[in-house]
DNA sequence: GAGTGGTCTAGACCACACG
DNA sequence: GTGTGGTCTAGACCACTCT
């Protein structure tokens, strides 16, 4: 006996190392303690540290675990629900959004973004960029690309800048009559600007949120906001319980 | 000058080496064409397949490209959308739903979905598996957690098996009015099972979609439904547009 | 400066798909 | 059998954080 080898295919070291650790965490650690280090993991179990890397990498990708360079590894705690609900239709930048205005700026949109603006193709756009927290932490980043055709008070000379002028932009938005809003969810990774905001490192992984906000016809916005996906735990309907992958 | 490198920070080799094959796979590489092996990118790059890996890594993730085993690296075609909108108020198995029903089997719950069931922890609870196709492809699989309490006409003694008994469990919750549906969507890794179905190696990154079905003031039933990661795009409302992550 | 995770190398062998 | 991606090793050095 003595031998756990049963399956027809065996199983990869680090696939096997992780469901060791993973039970280890939930048994032996709290949320918060930090694990030893990846050599001497590697060392305890007896692999290379590239391959204990992968079983971690994994775990984080699970969100059972966070990573920190200079720092250590620790555990991670349940990830936060965060409420991208859109029954309420309210425009972004209303009373009660969970968003903060962090700046703005007018600029050519993304091709693939300057094509669901449909018939706002063309005219300057407004990137509006704000910042959602969440405990005290940043959980997203967002980029909103509005038309300056859908905001035309802004046409004005301007001389603010930065956040007070995002609010600005806001403000216009908010006259307009919501015609709905139309969601999508996908993977994506960091890029550079959000990996930053969000205190992570470019090409972590990111769940996508990409809006379109109608109006007359027409898409009035749209907004492309980056969740960190190690921590966030996307709800719609009014779903408050906790995560079901916990165990 | 002949140089690059202006950045305060070095860029990682493999990120940089990523930026230049994502632009080499908008222009030089068609949808579905195979890229040279990891060997010879490796070594056309001047970097280790390691780190070669690494970048393809990221863009798997991002679902830019293809991999399998013993076959190769291809373009990925874009993302499919699918429809997990919870307006049209709907049991699983109603018509017209995009599921198909594989098979049923009677357990014991995950513990974290056991808490969900509320009111209905205890008694036995089916196992419903089910399938979601798009383009003759599985894009996910999905478990329904149904307490045989919310489900009574099946009590008696049953014969049918596998995806029969799974049907008959579906027409005995339809049956029930459905009080609401709440959802949350969270990066998961593919499970041995799911992988295989969604033919992907186990770890996969796949988006994890929880719904609890409320009925008569508790919860009648609990769904995971786990889409893969790689190829699928998850829209809300009556989003039909593509992807804006496409560049 | 010491210790951490992040990047990188140059190999090796294995599991799988296909002809 | 041949070629592919998947796993694994044993090192090395770098970037970062904390003291």
């Amino acid at each position: 006996m003595g031998t756990t080898r049963l399956e027809t295919v065996p199983e990869p070291k680090y696939r096997h190392l992780k469901t060791v650790l993973s039970e280890a965490l939930d048994s032996e650690f709290a949320v918060g303690e930090i694990l030893p280090n990846e050599r001497e993991l590697a060392a305890r179990f007896g692999v290379a540290r590239a391959t204990l890397r992968q079983a971690l990498e994994q775990l984080e990708l699970e969100g059972r675990l966070q990573r920190r360079r200079g720092v250590g590894t620790t555990v991670a705690p349940p990830r936060v629900g965060v409420d991208v609900n859109p029954v309420r239709h309210s425009w972004p930048g209303a009373p009660g959004d969970a968003w903060q205005t962090e700046g703005c700026e007018e600029t050519a949109p993304p091709a693939a973004v300057a094509g669901t603006l449909g018939a706002y193709t063309g005219g300057p756009v407004y990137a509006v960029h704000r910042v959602r927290m969440a405990h005290g932490q940043a959980v997203a980043t967002e980029t909103l690309y509005v038309p300056a055709a859908s905001v035309p008070g802004m046409s004005g000379i301007e001389t603010e800048a930065g956040a007070a002028r995002g609010r600005a932009v806001l403000r216009e938005l908010n006259r307009l009559e919501l015609g709905g809003q139309e969601r999508a969810v996908e993977l994506g990774s960091a890029r550079a600007e959000d990996a930053r905001r969000l205190d992570r490192l470019p090409g972590a992984p990111v769940l996508v949120v990409t809006t379109r906000y109608l109006a007359a016809g027409g898409t009035a916005a749209v907004a492309l906001s980056t969740y960190r996906a190690d921590t966030c735990r996307l709800t719609f309907g009014d779903f408050a319980g906790v995560s079901l992958l916990a165990s």
